[in-house]
DNA sequence: ATTCATAATTATTGATGCAAAATATTGTAA
DNA sequence: TTACAATATTTTGCATCAATAATTATGAAT
């Protein structure tokens, strides 16, 4: 699903777009690791671009707080502390339990149904044996993203999105975590069963359970 | 040869975060009226800078939502309607509140005095008589980022800050109304009280209304 | 008179060049 | 041999320049 391969004449995206998502992708794969320093005229070369556009994107990845800008010292991979990732972590749990909660009071029939897919699908994905997990957590993030849009915020997708880039950073990162596959789709029934029952304070907790494993999953894990 | 008075201050900071700042300013007070198409060859005349520095400028005000950037359209000051606002400010109650019952749970007696202190001097510039609601609004703001800031939390410090940099772009901002002072002071007493109390509940729920009151005197007025 | 097409103007976007600053290197002196 | 200083190189940051895309204006044809 990058949007790598976008039709030019439906979207349009100007050319510092396009690099910031090249450079996500390298910080992602961890091929620029953290605390590691960006080389522009390098990266401007390899791309066969010039700096201009590429210092545009930078600043873009800076403000999602990917990249760290020093001044006249250049820009620098985030190195993300175990505190950080505490911190966000705890900031997703709320932003997204709210809006859980919010789709459980609001969410249509047919928008549940999409839920109710994605679960699906998650299920699916995640069956022992099968060794797709690109696949799950792929199809994971949808499932969390189409919650988040259902909720109609989009200064909270916003967010989210940005604090979910921040936790990819990291190695150990629990949303990429493999075997807690079983427990996390135990959650995320018991999630879709609170959305259906139409329960905003019991989806809240449900999501806030989720998250409080996921995050004892990381911590647990060297 | 820069117009930018180019003080050498302890934290140097690069021209584009100076260009940044200065139409930061020119949009909170209107200046730049939302809606309003941003001309970069104007605004980089009128500061003697080239457009580089200012470009890179637009890209930090949009990623903090302040500006919109259009392909091939150039840049806009961001419309926020109605409901963005409401949006927001759900957001920043939900932030806040959560900040606030961590603080409860954690900060120094020192910590408490601090803003106790802050408190003191809400009090002092909300006197009636006293028209100096620049001061009053001042002091406030610097409440609650010093409640922030003891959370200990520099990722929902800087996501309040940018929601609240959004909430700026209204000119009905309850954040910025008068005639609430009264009230507004009584609800920070009682967050107050609940911090010192050390109720994390109790204090996120005053926070909340807090919150809840201020949305409602801005939507009551036109 | 209205509509469509083409040309011209305008504005955004990307490239290149230059100067200042910071770091690395080398040489000298103690 | 080590420490300090001066020089050289690397790199950021800003300015200028060129090209591409879009909008507007103008003209012709129906």
């Amino acid at each position: 699903m990058t949007a790598l391969s976008a039709v030019p004449s439906l979207a349009p995206r100007a050319l510092y777009e396009e690099v910031a998502e090249l450079i996500r992708q390298r910080i992602f794969s961890r091929e620029l690791e953290p605390g590691s320093w960006i080389d522009e005229l390098q990266i401007a070369k390899a791309y066969g671009i010039s700096r201009t556009p590429l210092r545009e994107a930078l600043k873009v990845l800076a403000a999602e707080g990917l990249i760290t800008m020093k001044v006249r010292r250049g820009a620098y991979v985030t190195e993300v502390s175990e505190k950080d990732l505490r911190d966000v972590y705890h900031l997703l749990s709320l932003l997204e339990s709210d809006a859980a909660a919010v789709v459980a009071q609001t969410a249509s029939p047919a928008e549940l149904k999409k839920l109710q897919m994605l679960h699906a699908e998650l299920e699916a994905a995640g069956k022992p044996g099968k060794e797709k997990h690109d696949k799950f957590f792929q199809v994971n993030e949808a499932f969390h993203m189409c919650l988040l849009e259902l909720s109609q915020n989009k200064w909270r997708d916003q967010m989210v999105a940005d604090l979910r880039k921040v936790m990819k950073l990291n190695r150990h990162n629990s949303l990429f975590k493999t075997g807690r596959i079983t427990e996390s789709l135990a959650e995320h029934q018991a999630i879709m069963a609170a959305l259906n029952a139409k329960d905003p304070v019991a989806t809240a907790a449900r999501m806030r359970e989720h998250f409080a494993n996921g995050l004892m999953a990381a911590s647990s894990t060297p």
